[in-house]
DNA sequence: ATAAACTCTCCTGTCACAGGAAAGTAAAGA
DNA sequence: TCTTTACTTTCCTGTGACAGGAGAGTTTAT
């Protein structure tokens, strides 16, 4: 199968799919003579299951160590999970900072007026010198 | 006022604010001689108000943004106060976003027992064809 | 045979800097 | 004054995960 349609079952753009050969987390078999790619099934189900975890908001990286993990028939499930926890870890921190930032804005935005005048709590509270 | 201490002053870093002079962001007077640039205390104090505006979470270009209207003393503050609602906006979407992934995530690790054997549904659902 | 559609490699750009090399400048101590 | 140390300069590369586009080759359909 040629990399538009590799692409399009797996949901993702050619672009990325030979990005993905380059970095070499799937690697077709590429002919010599025409030097196009050929994609297996096997290659679309990884470049879906890529997929899918680019989604879950795993890094390229550790798409690369879940793939491993996952063609590895014999490795205990603890590893997968612990990864995850990982991965959900930095989630919430994330959620955490984010809602502590909009939090601030929310209070800066409220105590502006919002109106013609040029006076603005906002911009004041930007250049305060205080932290 | 030399680099290193204006950045120690704004609390950046010296790459940064020399970064900041290459984008024409805050453009210290340049010494002809030596080429050391040379920060005022405005300037100092455009890096102190872009420092805490990107620890809000603004990109660069709004900065740009807000240090223009920070500078135009007849700006009304309707025009800060949406610019701030918008970045509120980005946030809040960014935090539905993370929450759901969370979610997801949690389940899925629920659904693992992580032990030493090698089933595991996390990887289940990753390879799973439908969506 | 030709045109359209697809593919290839290679290069640049993104965003907001960090790291490092090589060279020049300044401040402090001996 | 000389030297060492600390600071600064420009320039180049790398980051993450691709997107966009040029120019050339290949395949498929008409």
């Amino acid at each position: 199968m040629k990399i538009g349609h590799a692409a399009k079952q797996a949901g993702l753009s050619v672009k990325t799919v030979r990005y993905y050969a380059d970095i070499g987390l799937v690697t077709p078999y590429q002919d010599r003579r025409t030097s196009y790619r050929d994609y297996s099934q096997e290659d679309v189900a990884k470049l879906q299951f890529i997929g899918k975890a680019r989604r879950y908001d795993f890094s390229i990286e550790e798409c690369r160590e879940l793939l491993s993990l996952y063609q590895d028939k014999s490795r205990p499930s603890s590893e997968v999970k612990t990864l995850t926890l990982e991965k959900i870890n930095q989630i919430d921190q994330k959620i955490t900072e984010l809602s502590s930032l909009k939090a601030q804005l929310s209070r800066l935005a409220q105590s502006c007026n919002g109106d013609h005048r040029s006076d603005c709590p906002i911009l004041d509270a930007l250049s305060a010198s205080s932290s």
